[in-house]
DNA sequence: ATATAACATATGAATATTATAATATATGAT
DNA sequence: ATCATATATTATAATATTCATATGTTATAT
């Protein structure tokens, strides 16, 4: 044991390495993108995503794992949101940095642009 | 092709998954949160970080390809820095939402706050 | 009780990532 | 040219993740 606390740095580095994971993956990042303006259905993301339902629950599990949502019952559906506002500004800074650097061709460029206005 | 650009919006969702996958390692984020203070070389990483040298160079590597550091050789060894100050704010407030939210148990969360006051 | 709708979980094949070890390259000194 | 040092790359076995499909569960209505 590392310290008092029994929680070495490696561990924690190792969960905060989970966080990102968790994040790092094309439709969970929709996924979040929807919930950050509000509470949603498991049917509702469905629709806007496109994708099988199986798809979206597994999705909504591994970031329910990581406490970055929560769903709620409401009768037969399930409401969920997100469990942290900063998963907002966390998204849209990532989504600058992405902007400034990570980006090769000059059309790419435009379209991170457009879909910034769309907001 | 979904668009004027030819970037579609699913490409643009793997291009992120592909940013926070970057960050979704443990010796990654410690690279990262010391080369946020500036810029160090190969050798100063591996001492810090207590790992071997091709383990350094490996995910350095990783960071490099997706251009989240970057390398100017000085001589014999490289210095890396951060190509984007906007990560250690990123990395901020990826730790303020882990302290919040992501944590099981009043020992982590005492460690968090000691490792914050580190800084 | 049965049917249906909404959601969740399990399974397995395909693919990607990681850790470890070995090897390669480049620079500067002698 | 040779050598030592710093850094990078490659190979590969182990592990983890993803995708697709099938099956379970729960709540509600009839």
């Amino acid at each position: 044991m590392a310290n008092m606390t029994g929680v070495s740095t490696e561990d924690l580095q190792a969960f905060k390495a989970a966080f990102f994971r968790a994040l790092a993956h094309p439709v969970r990042i929709r996924i979040l993108e929807i919930l950050v303006r509000g509470e949603r259905s498991v049917q509702e993301l469905q629709e806007t995503l496109g994708v099988d339902q199986p798809v979206v629950s597994q999705q909504l599990a591994v970031l329910r794992a990581t406490n970055i949502v929560s769903g709620k019952k409401a009768g037969v559906s399930v409401r969920y949101t997100v469990r942290d506002p900063l998963i907002g500004e966390l998204l849209e800074t990532a989504r600058q940095i992405f902007n400034n650097h990570l980006v090769g061709t000059q059309d790419l460029l435009k379209e991170l642009r457009r879909e910034h206005r769309r907001r």
